[in-house]
DNA sequence: AGTACATATCTTCCTAGGAAGCAATATCCC
DNA sequence: GGGATATTGCTTCCTAGGAAGATATGTACT
């Protein structure tokens, strides 16, 4: 079975056949496949009320154990946002009444964001379902076939050269 | 060796070990593993003036080969945008001088976007450099890694459900 | 031919997030 | 201890792109 992909190399060894444009297929098929998947797992998210990001960050607060907080500076790395962009979807996820923001005792320049009980109910409620769903998206492969992409997706990672 | 989301994976395990979190490894992964690659294609595209999107539509028209036009909304599905994205950046294009806007003779709704020579010698100068770029994003994985990660990612790819 | 519906592109309006910079506090190093 | 430097979180400003809608044209069906 070919892809869209695969005509794309054509169309490449056809008009440019001194380069070697195979990369593509890793990482053109990539990039497309990381849009399309987050396309997918956005209708759970809306289903629950939560914009897209948000359940990233409250999972962030979630997995982390009681007492469910981090700095600012930390969400920050998790959602590879910027600063700016950590304040701003803070904003939203303090209005909403999902975390909340206090003092750090350690550091009197910092802040700790904490689940709410409202957050910690919510990002209970939808990670449930929304573990299935990314389940359900990876139906095509096996088992096995899914081991492999997540040990070469690894792999690549820890190999990425500094930015 | 263990990357950042095997923590994760771990937290998950610790914190709610009733849930699968496994499709984490790919998903997860995938989303995080591909912006970190679009990052580190950029500089090679700024280097040449090019503003992250605008290779990706012009490769578009460069592959098709000669006369090297297509209609907005063939570029709209290429490059994953909706139809007043594709406006807003042919308009940028445009301006820069790299593609130019045409009426389509054969419907006249509808324009054509052809590639200036300007646009045409830009794209062939720096779709090489891209291209080794890529390569070199890839060296972690031996060649054929490479294919049965290009592989997987097909398979996933064309066993989407839609949206 | 004419009516209904579909499609192509652009426009308007809006928002998420980045870049740069700031004030407060912390850390380092002598 | 005290001055230089780093870090924290936020603010301001700006832009890329989405959603919804407008307009013009094409297509299908009677």
């Amino acid at each position: 079975m070919r892809d869209s992909v695969d005509d794309i190399l054509d169309q490449w060894a056809r008009e440019r056949p001194d380069l070697d444009a195979t990369p593509i297929g890793v990482i053109g098929r990539m990039s497309r496949l990381a849009r399309a998947l987050e396309a997918r797992l956005e209708p759970v998210y809306a289903e629950h009320g939560l914009e897209p990001g948000w359940h990233d960050l409250l999972a962030t607060l979630r997995r982390q154990g009681p007492p469910f907080k981090l700095r600012p500076t930390d969400l920050t790395h998790s959602s590879m946002l910027t600063s700016s962009g950590t304040t701003k979807r803070l904003d939203k996820l303090e209005a909403a009444g999902l975390i909340a923001r206090e003092p750090d005792p350690n550091d009197r320049r910092g802040t700790l964001i904490a689940l709410t009980d409202k957050g910690r109910k919510l990002v209970d409620d939808v990670t449930g379902p929304h573990l299935a769903n990314e389940a359900r998206l990876l139906e095509p492969l096996s088992q096995a076939e899914r081991e492999q992409l997540a040990g070469l997706l690894r792999k690549l990672n820890l190999g990425l050269p500094p930015l």
